[in-house]
DNA sequence: TATCCGTGGAA
DNA sequence: TTTCCAAGGAT
C-alpha cells in the first residue's frame, strides 16, 4: 500500500484491509473483487491484484514468506525495494532498501547531480554501500528506517533541515551548496487532455449501472460507470448518445449534468457525465455483463467514477 | 530504458 | 492555481 502513497493516506485502508483479511491466508482465500473494493480509492490497482497474487503465493508455500532477498523477489508485487526492506525489517538481513526517501539521501549526501529517471541505477548502487558500517550492518531494521525517518522528517524534498542533519558534516552536497537542488529530475513532458464519456443510469429504487473494467489498462478489474472509451478529441454529444447503454423498448432520456476533471499520472481526463432515469432494468443488460446495484449499497469506486457519480447525484438524478 | 499505472496533501 | 511527489513494480 505505502508504495508511491502516502503514510496518511495508506492509514484507514490498511486498518480497513487488516480487519477484513488478518493474516495471508485469509487474504490469499478471499474473492478478488472483495480485495478490489476494499483498494477502491487508494489508486494504482495492479497493486491489489498483486498482492492478492502474493498472499496465494505464500499460502501456496503453507503460508510462510521467504526470508531471503532473492525469494522475496520471486512473489508478485514484490520488487527491488520491497523485497530489501522486507529482508532488512522482518528477517534482519544487512541490506539496505532503496526508496524515494534513500535516493534523495544518497543523491545529497555524495553530490550525484545526474538527473533521474536515469541515474537511479547509479544511485542506488551507492545507497547500497550506506550500511558499510559493522555498527548498521548488526541493526539493519533500525538502520533502514532511520534512513527513511532521515528522509522523511530532515532531508526532505524542499527546504532540508541541513542545520539539524548527523550526516551534514559528511555530506558533499551540504559542503557545496547544492543539497537543496537534488536529486535533479528531467524535466517532465507535459501532460495532454484527453476525452471520456460516462453514463448514470438509475432506476426506480435508485439501483445503479455499473460494469468491471477490463483487467489490464486504466483502472484495471475496478468497477465503473458504462461509456465508449477515453480519447484524444472530445466526444459530440450525438455520437456520444450513440454509445448509450442501450437495450430493446429502453430508450432513456439522456441529459448532460456535468463534466468531470481527472489527473492522472501521464494525462489529464475530462469526462461528460451523462444521467438517465428508467424504471426498471432489463433483464439483458445484465446479460451484457452489466451489474445492477443498489444505490444505498456500499460500492466502491475509484475516485473517477465516484466524481462522476456525484455530478449525476448533484444535478438531482438520484 | 521508458512508459504506464491513481490519488491526495503540501508548498 | 499549479506543481511536486509519496515506504515502486511490471512490461
Amino acid at each position: 500500500m505505502l508504495q508511491q502513497t502516502t503514510v496518511t493516506a495508506v492509514m484507514p485502508y490498511f486498518e480497513r484491509f487488516l480487519a477484513a483479511f488478518p493474516d495471508v491466508t485469509a487474504l490469499a482465500r478471499a474473492p478478488q473483487d472483495r480485495v478490489m473494493a476494499l483498494w477502491a480509492g487508494l489508486g494504482y490497482y495492479a497493486r491489489a491484484r498483486n498482492l492478492h497474487a502474493c498472499a496465494q503465493a505464500v499460502a501456496a508455500r503453507g503460508g510462510v514468506f521467504p526470508d531471503t532477498v532473492e525469494g522475496l523477489l520471486e512473489l508478485p508485487g514484490i520488487g527491488a525495494y520491497t523485497a530489501a526492506a522486507i529482508a532488512a525489517i522482518a528477517f534482519g538481513r544487512p541490506v539496505v532498501p532503496v526508496d524515494g526517501n534513500v535516493e534523495r539521501v544518497t543523491s545529497r549526501l555524495f553530490a550525484l547531480t545526474d538527473p533521474l529517471p536515469a541515474a537511479r541505477k547509479a544511485i542506488a548502487a551507492r545507497a547500497v554501500t550506506l550500511n558499510a558500517d559493522a555498527q548498521a550492518k548488526a541493526r539493519p531494521s533500525d538502520f533502514a528506517q532511520a534512513l527513511f525517518d532521515l528522509g522523511a522528517g530532515i532531508c526532505t524534498p524542499r527546504s532540508p533541515a541541513c542545520v539539524l542533519c548527523p550526516w551534514r558534516e559528511a555530506c558533499a552536497g551540504h559542503a557545496q551548496g547544492i543539497a537543496a537542488t537534488l536529486p535533479r529530475r528531467a524535466p517532465k513532458p507535459v501532460r495532454p487532455v484527453r476525452h471520456g464519456v460516462h453514463f448514470c443510469l438509475v432506476d426506480e429504487a435508485g439501483g445503479l449501472l455499473l460494469v468491471r473494467r477490463p483487467e489490464k489498462g486504466l483502472l484495471g478489474g475496478m468497477m465503473g460507470l458504462p461509456g465508449p472509451h477515453w480519447r484524444d478529441d472530445p466526444w459530440p454529444e450525438a455520437e456520444a448518445l450513440s454509445l448509450a447503454p442501450a437495450a430493446p423498448r429502453l430508450q432513456p432520456h439522456w441529459r448532460m449534468v456535468g463534466q468531470v476533471k481527472h489527473v492522472f499520472t501521464h494525462f489529464t481526463l475530462l469526462v461528460d457525465v451523462y444521467a438517465a432515469r428508467i424504471a426498471a432494468f432489463p433483464n439483458s443488460m445484465a446479460a451484457a455483463g452489466c451489474v445492477h446495484y443498489p444505490g444505498d449499497a456500499a460500492v466502491a469506486l475509484p475516485s473517477l467514477m465516484d466524481k462522476c457519480v456525484k455530478v449525476a447525484r448533484k444535478a438531482g438524478i438520484f
